[in-house]
DNA sequence: CGACGTGTAAC
DNA sequence: CCTTTTACACGTCG
């Protein structure tokens, strides 16, 4: 059977789950950002709704540009005296509000029990966002696909009062690619024979898995489109890209991809903050990787899980990453990370002496789920689960 | 092959 | 002067 595949996307999910805890801010400009705390306005721009998004604030903006965004708005409009329909919802009092991850992700996990009632199988892709196969409960059929995903969208607005948009399509790829078309709100059905059509026109940047860096290769050899890409000649891509990667280019030009929806467990767990000020103390790196392995513990604690390779991450004042990582001969908890981490911080250090932290932070991986615990072979050597 | 470090991408 | 978190590919080393 042809299979069928949705992608769901919520509508600027974060700033949009703000305005349902104060309705008073629905349709206002909001932006919800990630203080850093280092001076009253440090740090970025989470997510930002629609409202505030009219007024050219984005997610990735730092805090005061997009307070200076805002600023400039405000003038603009007094100016005029204009009020148009977008800003009469609030010019000038753009709401920026703190970031609230542990709430996002709560109602994160009620959006994806709704979806695991819906769909033959479900594959969470990023907090608000998830793959369905819905082969089998729409018999191959699109139009049933298509009701299918209308009843997906009242539940979730009835339940949840968000919205989303959804994408329907062959695969993954072709479904994340449709879902991204009509937003907010949006659904669009993307079948097998009008995959070509629906592509061709793309410019190469905007493919899902194409970013900044391929995206510039590409035009620089005078591929701009999809269908530029899928017509270029192999020799070229494989010189530039590699065997592997080539392929991969292709595939996604002709919308070809066929991999499961199926839910997967995630492979590492990290935390990354940003230091009062720059340092190379390795005291003053070990407190703050110790508030942040804290709120790690919270997460792993509470899933069982248990993990042996710690890395340490450092951020220098030029914003240059480095990683320094260990792993451990058995599984470990979060007490015994921090010797670790001691450790890595140290050498770290000393090897790039005068070069000093701006951020710093740790990821967890090598993990084991469950309460068995592992040896270094990675077999279980207690109870199976 | 496992471990480690870096780059790219998306969120 | 700028967030966060996760995934994965690739090169390299032993």
């Amino acid at each position: 059977m042809q299979r069928i595949v949705m992608h769901l996307d919520m509508d600027s999910f974060y700033a949009s789950v703000e305005a349902l805890r104060r309705p008073e801010l629905k349709g206002k400009p909001l932006a919800i950002c990630v203080f850093s705390g280092r001076t009253k306005d440090s740090g970025a721009v989470a997510s930002a709704s629609y409202a505030a998004r009219a007024m050219g604030i984005r997610a990735g903006l730092s805090i005061r540009e997009a307070r200076a965004k805002a600023a400039a708005w405000t003038k603009a409009a007094e100016g005029k005296g204009d009020r148009s329909p977008s800003d009469a919802q609030g010019s000038g009092e753009v709401a920026f509000l703190p970031y609230d991850i542990e709430y996002y992700r709560q109602v994160s996990d009620r959006i994806v029990g709704i979806l695991e009632e819906e769909a033959d199988a479900v594959q969470q892709a990023g907090i608000d966002e998830a793959y369905m196969d819905v082969t089998d409960r729409a018999g191959g059929d699109w139009d049933r696909a298509r009701e299918m995903a209308l009843r997906i969208k009242r539940r979730v607005l009835e339940e949840e009062g968000l919205t989303c948009s959804i994408g329907i399509g062959p695969n993954k790829f072709v479904a994340k690619m449709a879902s991204k078309r009509q937003k907010p709100d949006g659904l669009t059905v993307v079948r097998t024979a009008d995959v070509g059509g629906f592509l061709a026109g793309l410019p190469v940047g905007k493919l899902h898995g194409i970013g900044g860096k391929t995206a510039g290769t590409l035009e620089g050899m005078g591929i701009r489109t999809a269908a530029e890409l899928a017509a270029a000649p192999e020799k070229g891509l494989e010189e530039a890209f590699g065997e592997r990667k080539s392929r991969l280019l292709r595939e996604k030009a002709l919308g070809l991809e066929d991999s499961p929806v199926e839910r997967r467990l995630p492979k590492q767990f990290s935390r990354l903050g940003t230091l009062k000020e720059d340092t190379d103390d390795t005291e003053a790196i070990m407190e703050k990787l110790e508030a942040l392995s804290g709120s790690l513990k919270k997460r792993l604690d509470g899933k069982g899980i248990s993990f042996r390779t710690v890395t340490f991450i450092g951020i220098d004042d030029r914003l240059g990453l480095r990683t320094r990582s260990e792993t451990m001969g058995e599984t470990a908890d979060v007490a015994k990370a921090l010797p670790v981490l001691r450790k890595l911080v140290s050498s770290f250090v000393s090897e790039f002496r005068g070069r000093k932290l701006r951020r710093v932070g740790l990821t967890l991986s090598n993990l084991t789920y469950g309460t068995e615990s592992r040896d270094v072979k990675g077999q279980k050597s207690l109870k199976e689960f």
